[in-house]
DNA sequence: GCCGTTTTCGGCCCGACTGTTTTCAGTCG
């Protein structure tokens, strides 16, 4: 089993949480943080490059030590420091940190005293009401602890964009009726586009920021005020998701922007920079000592800094800053760039619509395409063509296109790669289509050597066009597939595959990380909906989100061509095969 | 533990809110 990037994220971020709970220099603890987070974003696997010799201290926050400490890890050796400090304090912090309000110092504190070691010691010494009787505790803390234990068994997962955003706009539109209210957005990872978000971020410039936050506290859905000040506000909902407000005056608008859309590593890194050049840069403005020198908008804010605009989706410290320094930022997709849907479903198969609804919704949409892909006879459940059924299908489309102006409807299929790489359609057939969509829909278990032996033999039948959902994950239901995915795209390239990002709010797949890894070796894309039904046509935009978290321009995407030059283009890609 | 256009030593992003508080540490984003 290799090691992948997040388990090397996972042992620093653990060390650094033990350090602290030991007392250490903060700034070595930060330093492992630090390392977590670039190990996290690199767009390859940290194992390869240790394979290939790489200097891993090339990369920024890693020096001598942590480099030895990733090889280590990738060699599967124990790692002295994280053992002893395991020993020293045998608690599951990863456990324990969920506790909003326990940070190393207190759970310290509770281990020292009471041996508490994870969550379920924690509740039973609440229970007993072992825990207000320390010192520096007390009862409203422990009630505090066991509210915050509950919530927790309720089950906690990341929301995924459609739900925050069905309670976001409430809210939005209801502070709007607020007269004091000057400016009002949505900040954080929702406007970074992230595909799940912890909480909502609301910003707002105002006059009289303690009427606005008293109408916040006040708003109908909230559950609970987890805190109340003059310029920061947070409230849990009923729904469990937390809302932060926070309000500044006009003139600082586009700091706070910055400060609260981030990254909190973007952010770091912006003061940092703001630093080097003596001034300093916070929610309030860019600042030289006293003096404020701008403030009002995210643009003035990087242009004074040296910086061309960096869009929200890009800041995540992943080389959006130095290209943004050099003027190299890409000019990233939007949705007015999309001309058709490459992965639609109808209820011939598991759709809900028929097909002629789903040509005449594109068509409102302003499309110049779609293609109907149905899925092939392994997915029974989802009553897949056979080879005969397809052909019948195929028949009927041209019917319909005869019939169609300005409009085509490509024939394609979603075709299942088989355990063995084989697909599940023979090749007599898919050679009549103009599209073929491949996806993997069982053994999404399958040893990581297989699964990627499993792509790469698909990939070699010549009308492989499109990979779809490559990871067949779903968020916060199904791991993804356990493959080689530097390995996989290696042979998209050289066989001309394209990858699909897929819009269903639950897939988002590729992720951001693989979209970006792609790009850079010059992979084009399809950005898909997958739609079962005309709603689902709307989902692109969840797509178009990924696709700019992966730095991805309209030119690096199949579906922003006109039927014309995409036909070519599906044309010069089987003709290169075959 | 990392890092260097003042530095190989001495820095390391910045501020709000809460409560164990009345001046500050801890936590969070």
């Amino acid at each position: 089993m290799p090691v992948r990037n997040i388990d090397i994220a996972r042992i620093f971020n653990e060390i650094a949480d033990l350090l602290e709970i030991d007392g250490e220099n903060p700034f070595r603890i930060r330093a492992y943080r630090n390392a977590a987070m670039t190990i996290e974003n690199l767009s390859q696997d940290a194992a390869e490059l240790v394979k290939q010799g790489e200097d891993l201290t090339k990369l920024p926050g890693i020096g001598h030590d942590l480099a030895q400490k990733i090889e280590d890890i990738v060699n599967g050796k124990e790692i002295n420091l994280l053992k002893n400090l395991e020993k020293k304090f045998p608690v599951d912090l990863v456990d324990l940190t969920r506790i909003p309000g326990l940070g190393a110092k207190k759970i310290k504190k509770l281990y020292d005293a009471l041996d508490i070691k994870n969550i379920d010691d924690l509740a039973l010494a609440a229970q007993q009401q072992k825990i207000q009787k320390l010192p520096e505790f007390s009862i409203k803390t422990e009630k505090h602890i066991l509210e915050e234990i509950n919530k927790i068994k309720k089950k906690y997962n990341r929301t995924s964009l459609p739900i925050a955003e069905k309670y976001a706009l409430p809210i939005i539109e209801y502070l709007k009726k607020n007269p004091n209210i000057k400016n009002i957005e949505i900040a954080g990872s929702y406007r970074r586009k992230q595909e799940t978000v912890g909480d909502i971020d609301i910003l707002v410039t105002c006059e009289n920021s303690s009427k606005v936050m008293k109408a916040f506290v006040n708003y109908d859905e909230v559950q609970e005020i987890l805190s109340k000040g003059e310029t920061k506000s947070s409230v849990i909902l009923k729904s469990g998701i937390q809302v932060d407000l926070r309000v500044v005056h006009q003139k600082s608008y586009g700091a706070a922007l910055l400060y609260f859309t981030g990254s909190k590593s973007h952010n770091i890194v912006i003061r940092k920079l703001a630093k080097q050049k003596k001034w300093k840069v916070n929610e309030y403005g860019l600042f030289e000592g006293e003096k404020f020198l701008v403030g009002e908008s995210e643009e003035e804010i990087y242009k004074k800094l040296g910086l061309s605009y960096i869009e929200p989706e890009l800041r995540e410290n992943r080389g959006e800053i130095e290209a943004a320094m050099k003027g190299k930022l890409p000019k990233l997709i939007e949705l007015s760039d999309i001309k058709g849907d490459l992965h639609v479903h109808t209820k011939l198969t598991d759709g809900r619509n028929s097909l002629e609804e789903m040509a005449e919704a594109a068509q409102k949409m302003g499309y110049e395409y779609i293609a109907s892909t149905e899925h092939s006879k392994h997915l029974t459940v989802a009553k897949g063509l056979d080879a005969q059924k397809l052909a019948d299908h195929i028949k009927k489309i041209n019917k319909l296109n005869e019939n169609l102006k300005n409009f085509t409807i490509l024939k394609g299929i979603e075709v299942d790669i088989l355990e063995d790489g084989s697909l599940d359609l023979p090749d007599e057939i898919l050679k009549e289509l103009d599209i073929v969509v491949c996806a993997i829909h069982y053994k999404f278990n399958l040893p990581r050597e297989k699964q990627t032996e499993r792509v790469l033999r698909a990939m070699d039948n010549p009308y492989f066009n499109i990979f779809a959902h490559p990871t067949s994950r779903l968020i916060n239901e199904r791991e993804p597939c356990d493959m080689d995915m530097e390995q996989i795209m290696k042979k998209a390239k050289e066989n001309n595959c394209i990858l699909e990002i897929n819009s269903q709010p639950s897939r988002l797949d590729l992720n951001d990380i693989h979209c970006k890894m792609a790009k850079d070796m010059g992979i084009k894309f399809a950005i898909s909906t997958d739609s079962h039904s005309i709603d689902n046509y709307n989902n692109i935009r969840y797509g178009i989100g990924q696709a700019r978290r992966g730095w991805i321009e309209a030119n690096d995407v199949i579906n922003t061509k006109n039927i014309t030059e995409l036909k070519k283009l599906l044309k010069k890609i089987i003709n290169k095969k075959v």
